[in-house]
DNA sequence: CTGAAAGCGCTAACAC
DNA sequence: GTGTTAGCGCTTTCAG
């Protein structure tokens, strides 16, 4: 069967000869219908539909510069805790009829940077992003340009940057200090590169909960760099849990990376929490129910994507905001003897 | 501190009049460099720094009409079978330096349309779109307008729209199956409604999987439309257990419904598979590691996105083709007695 | 209530 | 190697 040819899109102008008017009118009947005389309106309208005729976007755009349209980049899109919070700045966006697109950068800067371009170059109203890096001049940039940013996820380094973030540092304190209380001494910490902000602040934490407790982290915590999902918590187990001296406590930066860990030491025949605790971060949904039920740090995700969304939707010329929120340890049989 | 004042975008002709060339060679700078002598190039890459220029993607692509972006709509971006299917699509996407943006319908027709309608106005490359309803006239007409389609995760009605499937009747079918085998008689299906064609599919399955079994789907089979998620899961399950009468086994439609399916049955005190059997669908990273492993149905869900990328960048001209998948169906102790 | 026309920012001929 | 210019499709004065 002979598949239609993509012809031309019709444009207003093809409308408009259509309908025996001018292309003023076609747009008139579009944007402000009320202008129009029922009858025109009707002609036009027909015109429209047997022509199939769809607005060119960039056009319309070009031409006013603007769009409800906001752009948001997570590291992860197949993370729980990206997509709740996308979900969250859906929740917000929805209210105001604004729409949302989102792309995962993978932790990597310069598909971050592929991605902060595209939605510049398209004129969304502003972008949501969790940097890939500790660095954040090319967002600072692109604001001075006139993009409205919030930084999801990490406080802003610098002022003029809006963000929505929760107390890493705090977090980090919590799981650490709940795994001392429980008597470990030998805690390994499941994290991704410092680079990454939320690691560099929970690793401070972790630090922070050992100190305060009298003791000396180089000899009680060590860290392995893992990647962020649970193949990252399967490697990195599978490397402690290969040596004589293994730790007997593992803090996971995620609740993906506990999951990969929980899922070699059941295979190892290791048993959690007896033989080695493990404490996951975000809380996500499936945390409760696993096989061994997961300590975790709970995060008001949805929550943040909401005051994002917030942030982003103000005027132009509100002063920047800095949102901190504080987490929750939610402590369940995976640590708890 | 106040804030820089967001200024009027630089434009290619402010570039030009700031580097005293046209816009003609600042456009071939940008777009074929080895056109322009060193000494001119280097003048117009200054003044691009300098103005922090960024060309507006609009005006572009009002001019040359292509982009090299794909937008893909799914049904529910909290799921991870999706955001799995959407890692699939961004790998294949990559090789050609495609980007990919994602939007949730929701499973909502009007959203569905919304986000297509932005695409097409946008004059993405194609869409590839998990229909949120059985009827696809739109996606036809779409299609007739020259947007590439692919339809994800289930066949196309029509000969005209590629697509690319699981034999969800087959899925189904295994579930049933399985459970029949393992002595179930009285078997709940939670399900989403039949509008979404999977659904619709899945319970064919079932049925077929029944009478296959020489029983009667009336005595053997019921179905509760839930929504499809966790808490779809638990509401389902709640009003399942608080009958007299309730099944011994649970076919949930997907494995978010499974999750909350089976945190009500630990909540209620109930042994699974011993008092209730659970079955799931799609087999996701956590269904292994669940406080009862999760019996499953595996799809190869990365798979059918590198093909539905595949299809996607083939030549504009190209015959549409549907391609099938076929379900396995992954035992564990949930329905295992 | 409708039409004419300018112009948003860019690219691609086409001259020179 | 560089400049000039038409025109992509649309919205928006401004006349009438």
């Amino acid at each position: 069967m002979p598949r239609t040819t993509a012809r031309r899109r019709a444009s207003i102008s093809d409308v408009a000869r259509l309908a025996g008017v001018s292309v003023g009118t076609v747009s008139n009947v579009l944007n402000r219908p009320d202008r129009v005389s029922e009858a025109t309106r009707e002609r036009v309208e027909t015109a429209i539909a047997q022509l199939q005729f769809v607005p060119n976007g960039s056009a319309r755009q070009l031409r006013v510069g603007t769009i409800t349209t906001v752009g948001a980049v997570v590291l992860d899109i197949a993370n729980p805790f990206f997509t709740d919070l996308a979900r969250g700045i859906e929740a917000r966006l929805d209210q105001d009829d604004y729409t949302l697109m989102v792309a995962s950068s993978d932790e990597d800067p310069e598909r971050e940077a592929r991605y902060l371009r595209l939605y510049e170059q398209h004129g969304v109203q502003g972008i949501m992003v969790v940097p890939a890096t500790d660095e954040v001049d090319h967002l600072v940039a692109l604001a001075d340009r006139g993009v409205r940013i919030v930084l999801l996820d990490r406080p802003s380094p610098v002022e003029s940057l809006s963000s929505v973030a929760v107390d890493d540092v705090h977090g980090g304190a919590l799981a650490v200090r709940h795994l001392l209380e429980q008597g470990h001494t030998r805690i390994a910490f499941l994290n991704g590169p410092h680079t990454i902000h939320q690691c560099a602040d929970r690793w401070a934490g972790a630090v922070q909960a050992v100190e305060a407790a009298g003791l000396d982290p180089a000899d009680v915590l060590e860290e392995l760099t893992v990647s962020l999902n649970a193949d990252g918590g399967d490697a990195g187990t599978r490397a402690l849990v290969a040596r004589e001296d293994r730790p007997t406590a593992i803090f996971c930066v995620n609740d993906l990376v506990a999951l990969g860990s929980l899922r070699v030491l059941r295979r190892a025949g290791f048993s959690v929490p007896d033989d080695v605790a493990v404490v996951g971060y975000d809380d996500v949904t499936f945390a409760a129910e696993l096989a061994t039920p997961l300590t975790s740090v709970r995060q008001p995700t949805h929550e943040l994507g909401v005051r994002a969304a917030d942030l982003l939707l103000r005027p132009g010329d509100a002063e920047p905001e800095h949102v901190m929120f504080q987490p929750t340890l939610v402590v369940r049989e995976s640590s708890a003897k």
